[in-house]
DNA sequence: CAGTCGTGCATAACGTTGTTACACCATAAC
DNA sequence: GTTATGGTGTAACAACGTTATGCACGACTG
């Protein structure tokens, strides 16, 4: 806290430590589950000690937060490539596809980013932020549906809201669903996906207020 | 083990200390939230030692695994209480408008039976059907309106699986975003829970394959 | 070049969690 | 009265997140 140190570094840059931590952690989460997500563990892959989990995110909620933060990354650049290779006139089922899809594929941190599913651990006000970006995000392609005139319903934000618990809602579902599954099996999550999209699409577009 | 004790209790009757454990372990979850559903604490609050809950619950899941069932009968009841008091025209209608309503007010109870809030358990076969039972109740109501003829899209199932994930998707995001709201706040959920049912409702009238 | 400082790490410990081995006691059966 | 059986309290165990302490290495300062 010396005044001839204010020049030092304001924010921390990616060291290898920190970067083989991370990586670790990720590792443990694809393969072994949230539930081998200890510290010690995560430390012992890394090569370092417990210690160093502290040094560079400040505790296990730091670097679930560090993992929140790259799941959203890695989604954000799903939901962005989605974008630019479907028509524009149906962006919104286009990025509703890639959503179950990257869920799906990366069902882990799906449930970790979205599903609270690292014990006893609440996001940290960055990471809510960039959960919501979801959101926005959606609610821009919803503005943008309006003025294309694919979407009838005046109220954006219900819209964008219901288009999200709808994906959402269905995906968690067949994400939990996954080791216990439902009779009917992948097929029929699959349908009522597409039929769900069906039916908001034609729903949106026949409204009126 | 003795051959002549087979007259003895088959199943284990709901004992004085059996329902004292429940107990405290739902006012626990109510007041203080799953983060501090320790057995310890349970145990204490129920007038035990730790070992009443291995005694009568076989540990903390199978205390968890109560909880669930004694929260999915509560959730039943709801849906069957909605069922008697809404139109007959509108049964889907109605009972998932209790369905929010009751999520919302035992806010807690769903997160554990929908959301696997509490750390590190994963409900029994036994618990999971119970969790099912909302969808088959589901799937059966969708059959009857399809009888109705207020719904022409003849993939039940999928109808079914539509509406839950349109309605757990919103409630389950409407009850994380509960403590750091969405601009907007709750009238705003409202606005796109029934913005959701009619578009919902308003498309299988509509549809025929 | 020598000395000082600061940063990052390992070891070992602390408190809390779920769980269990052991001894105790109370009640019912013979 | 003796025995058996089942529920309970105490105390301990392993694993978890976290932290206090001490040490090693690099970078400035004189």
């Amino acid at each position: 806290m010396s005044s001839t140190d204010l020049k030092r570094k304001p924010a921390p840059p990616p060291t290898e430590a920190r970067a083989a931590i991370l990586g670790a952690a990720l590792e443990i989460l694809r393969s072994e589950g949230h539930g081998s997500l200890t510290v010690r563990h995560v430390a012992q892959r890394a090569g370092c000690s417990t210690i160093g989990v502290y040094t560079w995110f400040g505790g296990k909620d730091g670097l679930v937060d560090a993992l929140l933060i790259e799941g959203f990354e890695s989604f954000d650049r799903a939901l962005q490539k989605a974008k630019r290779t479907t028509s524009p006139g149906s962006g919104l089922v286009g990025q509703a596809r890639a959503y179950r899809e990257w869920a799906l594929a990366n069902a882990t941190s799906y449930r970790v980013m979205f599903m609270q599913a690292v014990p006893g651990h609440e996001p940290s006000p960055e990471a809510a932020a960039a959960g919501l970006a979801t959101f926005e995000r959606l609610r821009a392609e919803v503005r943008r549906e309006q003025l294309a005139g694919t979407i009838a319903e005046p109220d954006a934000e219900a819209v964008a809201l219901m288009v999200w618990g709808l994906v959402h809602g269905l995906v968690s579902i067949e994400i939990s669903q996954k080791h216990s599954p439902l009779e009917g099996g992948a097929e029929l999550h699959k349908r009522a996906y597409e039929l769900s999209l069906q039916v908001a699409v034609a729903g949106f577009l026949s409204r009126a207020k």
